[in-house]
DNA sequence: CGTCGAGGTTTTCGTACGTCATCACACCTA
DNA sequence: TAGGTGTGATGACGTACGAAAACCTCGACG
């Protein structure tokens, strides 16, 4: 057998600690470290793992408040809205979206005032029908990644 | 304070590569290497560090669908709602929030089935009052981590 | 009132040691 | 033939630890 879920496997323990070393990979998964090296390279070069990021609490550095907004966007504005979207910094989510609106965007704000300033500066764009905001009381989960099934 | 900055800055270069070594952190801020390690280990205690994840592209997994769902529930039962939704390990988000709606989730799917057998399950809870989804036609931005504000 | 300096504390640094990642290559086995 | 393993060499890495530097506090003195 050719360790089908290997990678699926190294996917989950990464998922669990992303710093981990390859040889302690390679212990808990029971397969040399040159297997996992390899492993690692090929899922980075076609891009399934993106790359490594801490996990930031964002609360914690004063970023107190998350809002989510939806715009109803005139159709043929609606890459101009998403690519000015993007370029906000504060915007952790961007999504073109089927339904009532058709982007919900997700951001994160130091205080009620600076989203107010923030979305108002936004929303100035003529071609932004109508929009929504809620603002997030309490983050149940955020931006949790799920671990793969492994099949036996 | 010493190097008042450092962490902000540290932060920063963990967002572009989270599993920078210690040694290529120090060089880049003209620091030593312990310093750069204090440094980590007390920001991993405060929990602004809450641990390290690879970037996992979902849609090369076959988690093609994206969907964003909204709930208005029973005031009572919100955190049995929230709770069921948290452990639904597809949700990647999960949200209390102000406006229309009282909750809004977002999950990730194989396919239009799997998403619906799957938010029609979650839906049956009898005090779920109504319920509105998105589905996502295109991630402009998603669970993108700001860098931090690093003042001279 | 403002400055000084002794002290203790916190932060940073350099070093040293054991571990780690990477690469090339030969070997194994299904 | 293709994917996995082991080995050995080399330079990089993480951590522990003691020394040094920076910082803070507070009473004394001009």
């Amino acid at each position: 057998m050719t360790y089908e879920n290997l990678d699926a496997k190294l996917i989950n323990s990464l998922l669990s600690n992303g710093r981990a070393s390859l040889r302690s990979l390679g212990d808990e998964l029971d397969v040399s470290v040159t297997t996992v090296s390899n492993h690692l390279r090929d899922l980075e070069e076609e891009g399934v793992i993106r790359g490594y990021t801490p996990v930031v609490d964002y609360d914690k550095l004063g970023y107190d408040v998350t809002a989510v907004l939806q715009l109803k966007v005139e159709g043929s504005a609606l890459p101009d809205v998403t690519e000015k979207l993007r370029q906000e910094k504060q915007m952790v989510s961007v999504y073109e979206v089927t339904g009532d609106y058709d982007v919900i965007a997700i951001g994160k704000f130091t205080d009620t005032d600076g989203m107010n300033d923030q979305i108002k500066s936004i929303l100035t764009d003529a071609d932004i029908r109508e929009s929504n905001t809620s603002v997030v009381l309490n983050a149940v989960t955020e931006n949790e990644q799920f671990d793969l099934d492994v099949k036996e």
